[in-house]
DNA sequence: GAAAAATGCTAAATCGATTTAGCGATATTA
DNA sequence: TAATATCGCTAAATCGATTTAGCATTTTTC
């Protein structure tokens, strides 16, 4: 096919110069109202096949100024490059978007109030029609200032309990239950748990699910938060004390992906075995635990299942088919490998 | 701070009316055109002063329908969440074009010729003021006709020779021939190359860099080539056989990163061990090869330096300050690890 | 056969900005 | 002093769609 001619771009107008009728008509056929407005067939379809002929695609914005709305759906996560996870829903959810005709931006918050903030004053008055955020914490009156001039928004990964808004996370309490369960079961006794220093309910979610695990069997906690904002090696030095401070810890959890890469690096650094010296378990999967040596356990998250319901959520409330508030919690699931297998006593 | 009520939206129209003048006033200072139209500087504080006190920001769709313009930005990369390359750059090129008043879209081509066409008649006539591309063969025509259409394109990862078109990659051919050049200066003599049955640039800029060191050597090539939409499984198994095949390998070099993490697996299929039974180089950085046992000895591509480039010449291009056609050639780097180490002879 | 209803379509207002052409008042020039 | 230039600002057209209100015809109703 040669590259197509640069013919100026056809407006409305032109079409129904061209057959003869007016923009009126050509709207309401374009709009599939033709038979609601009682536009005979005939015309109908000599109009659509035309339109065809030429390719002939609205203006965006002219029709966005028109009726308010941009075909534009904002996905801000924590940092689209940190964390695969965010990048499989963004891949996930692109291809559903395009099929009703919404287009997606992304933006990054680093999981910074501020940064949020910032974002979405920038956006806002910007005419998104929706928004999917990992909200940091702190940026409720803004997320319900959204809600309020009714533009859906979707919460994922964690939630914002003071807000009534729709939500799509998983199973964090009952999942790092089970695993930490798993561990205990295998007999290991002193259960280390390295998160965040978080109040955000995935993180919060986890820890109850460690929290309960060892109450359940009497166990002591060992319980290590660490800076989302250090640097990596500030972080790894922190788990490489902790541990070496704690040399009783015979397991140990890692409440995300990141934080399970620093842990690994500090166990290498300290010089352990896994499973021998210390039993692992991370949350969240990726290449690096499937072929670590040896294979890391994990608590993977369903990102497809995820992805599904955060596209459908947003496109519903878009198209006001439903507009509800829809809490959406996925089971995660525990993947058994190496790291965690059955301690010799 | 309370949640903002939810006054209707500003227009220029009211804030012509607020302060008793014409919409043409307020739109020439808003555009900063107020000394070029001889506004007066006490007209222009007072309106730029109300235009802050009332938070006003223009509509984009009018600004859009108006001057043609949408402060878009495409970014059409093989796959956002399947080579953290992609994400990473969307990352960092994100910031700069928001500071610039632009917004990002994304998708995902799959390396499919269809895939990019159908992605790009999808946003063509739709207002995306720029495209920043990793493009699949075969897309020429349509990348020329944006070009034609005097909309900015730069092409990332690989090159379309048949075109003048911008665009930013590196030196996969010097950087592929160093990193040869090492595995034979440690003593390697039967090295395997890896690739993909692909003639993109950069896959035959990688396949030049190591025949070139090969026959500078005298040695004889070892090459195998996977299909880029095979299964994962399919293309460890081609890798399993050929490596089995081929028992005298005793390096090889993995074209891309995912090809890398798929050989690491046929290796341990094998059971091989790295470097002692076989070196291994791949190219692309990520934790999985620092991390391995052994580390993987990498050629990483400089990322920051690389999404610089990408959205200085894509701002250029759209500001008009610079839409000349320029080819950035970025150098790689060989991280040399553990898995290359000296052989034994 | 006249009034009412249905049919098939359209004129014109509107969304909110940008931009061209130009108006009245004052200042400068000759 | 009359012609011209400058100053400071504005009216109105325009971008390309959607949508309300309504206009001729034709058909139905009684």
């Amino acid at each position: 096919m040669p590259a197509s001619k640069t013919s100026k771009k056809l407006s409305i107008r032109d079409i129904g110069r061209e057959l003869g009728i007016s923009i009126t008509t050509v709207s309401f056929i374009l709009n599939g109202k033709a038979k609601e407005k009682r536009i005979s067939e005939a015309l109908t379809e000599k109009v659509l096949k035309f339109v065809e002929e030429v390719n002939f695609k609205p203006n965006m914005m002219a029709q966005g100024l028109r009726t308010g709305k941009s075909k534009i759906i904002c996905l801000m996560v924590e940092d689209i490059s940190n964390n695969l996870l965010f990048a499989q829903v963004a891949r996930l959810i692109e291809e559903e978007a395009h099929n009703k005709g919404y287009r997606i931006i992304y933006c990054s918050t680093d999981n910074k109030k501020e940064k949020a903030l910032e974002l979405i004053r920038l956006f806002r008055d910007r005419s998104i029609d929706g928004y999917i955020i990992t909200p940091p914490e702190g940026i409720e009156n803004e997320v319900q200032s959204l809600i309020n001039e009714g533009i859906p928004v979707v919460l994922i990964d964690r939630n914002l309990p003071k807000l009534k808004c729709s939500h799509v996370v998983i199973e964090n309490l009952n999942s790092t239950n089970e695993a930490i369960n798993h561990l205990i079961a295998n007999g290991f006794k002193n259960i280390a748990f390295v998160t965040l220093d978080s109040e955000q309910t995935q993180m919060a979610d986890r820890l109850g699910g460690y929290e309960k695990a060892l109450s359940d069997h009497g166990l002591k906690p060992y319980i290590k938060k660490l800076g989302f904002h250090e640097s990596p090696e500030q972080n790894i030095r922190e788990i490489v004390s902790f541990l070496g401070e704690n040399k009783n810890i015979d397991a140990v959890f890692f409440a995300t992906n990141y934080i399970g890469v620093w842990g690994l690096q500090a166990i290498k650094i300290l010089n352990l075995r896994i499973p021998d010296d210390i039993a692992v378990i991370s949350f969240d999967d990726q290449d690096l635990f499937k072929f670590y040596s040896p294979s890391i356990t994990v608590v993977a998250q369903p990102v497809p299942d995820i992805s599904n319901h955060i596209i459908k959520l947003m496109l519903n409330a878009l198209e006001e088919k439903d507009t509800g508030v829809h809490e959406i919690v996925l089971p995660a699931k525990l993947i058994v490998r190496e790291s965690s297998s059955l301690k010799n006593t």
